[in-house]
DNA sequence: CACAATACATAGCATTGCTATGTTTTGGTG
DNA sequence: CACCAAAACATAGCAATGCTATGTATTGTG
């Protein structure tokens, strides 16, 4: 017996806020909701005030990467995949930098952590088919690769997005991944034609070293 | 003919504030100057703003880094001196995380550059000395290869840092940089028992995985 | 229809970074 | 040594920020 929360004004919110941040405006409550035509209490009703915005807007992020993830196409290689959806997400935090950096800020709360999970379980299923084909040692620990996998992929990009490494460095993700799918037991001349197959499908701009 | 800038008070804002991000205190103007007997106009005669003194903070930190750097003592070994820096970096990050945090920020403006670069030169002199001792392949570019560890030292120390992966990852590293060195040209076993051997002396609490 | 719970709008508060204005110190010079 | 201008220093006040308190309007339910 009451008034219910319009749906649409919440995604408008978070829109508009990733918007903002894309065209790097700064973000703050009266320049979020101004031209909207809600008010600031907007904020408080379906937030509960700014840090609550950051943080769906950090799960934002994360619904994001999972669909750009998901949508790359599996193939009968799997480390060729593994190394897409390593490129993918590269792509992803390329091409809004803002975001990316909001996605990891501090204290990393999300209001719905399986879809921090969700990305990781990508790549976990990928070395798994990677194992199970014989492309990988039967001792490897898929989580376990997924995760270096990752601190190798979030570094790179966490380099490239924060300024010191340029956009062209992103291709040590080649060498990198290489490096990471041999020790997992992969023979290196096919793994480097899977890596390289697979980097030249997502990230053809920045497919060489400076 | 005037009066000259006190580099106490400059430093000594500097330490408080590092000393404040240590301890999880909110870094404002007001709170920074409170106790000092300062105003806070010395942090616009000394930084020019708060703007200032994130960079100038952001400086220490390289500082304290390269500082930490070079304190490993080098040994016959150059890929255990290799591992003994990224050990070295990651123990640096994690020892205060909220100012590794603030040295990767946005805009990545530093004072003086250099100090970024010394801390990648640490890593470009060993990996050099790793190639002419024949541990590396001739075709092994110095330069890439303490970029390519960079990333994966950034990488496991942001997803660390951040809130993500437990400290307990940070043992990550050993597997990661025994792949990029053994890729490099060093033979598996000896590099793996470099790699543990630095680990070990450097960051003595996290050498498992969970 | 009536009511109450909730969304929504407005106004005001404490705090933030910053600037304008005045005061004091100090280093060079005749 | 006396002078003075330039710069450090102190204080007050401003616009903007996030938030809360208060009042109004809306709407789902009995």
């Amino acid at each position: 017996m009451a008034r219910t929360k319009d749906p649409v004004v919440r995604s408008l919110l978070i829109d508009r806020a990733a918007q903002m941040l894309r065209t790097r405006e700064p973000v703050t409550l009266r320049s979020l909701v101004a031209g909207t035509g809600v008010s600031t209490m907007a904020v408080y009703t379906y937030f509960g005030g700014m840090d609550g915005l950051w943080k769906a807007l950090r799960q934002e992020g994360f619904s994001r990467l999972a669909a750009k993830l998901a949508a790359v196409a599996m193939s009968a290689d799997p480390v060729r995949d593994l190394a897409a959806l390593g490129a993918a997400y590269l792509s992803n935090a390329l091409e809004s930098p803002d975001l990316y950096r909001v996605m990891f800020d501090a204290g990393f709360e999300l209001e719905d952590a399986a879809a921090a999970d969700e990305t990781l379980y990508c790549l976990v299923r990928a070395a798994e088919r990677a194992r199970e084909t014989g492309r990988f040692r039967d001792d490897v620990d898929p989580v376990e690769l997924a995760t270096q996998s990752w601190a190798i992929g979030h570094g790179l990009a966490s380099l490239v997005a924060t300024g010191p490494l340029p956009r062209q460095a992103l291709a040590h993700g080649v060498p990198l991944l290489t490096a990471l799918f041999v020790s997992a037991g992969d023979d290196p001349g096919r793994c480097r034609r899977s890596i390289e197959q697979a980097w030249k499908a997502v990230l053809p701009a920045t497919d060489e070293l400076p």
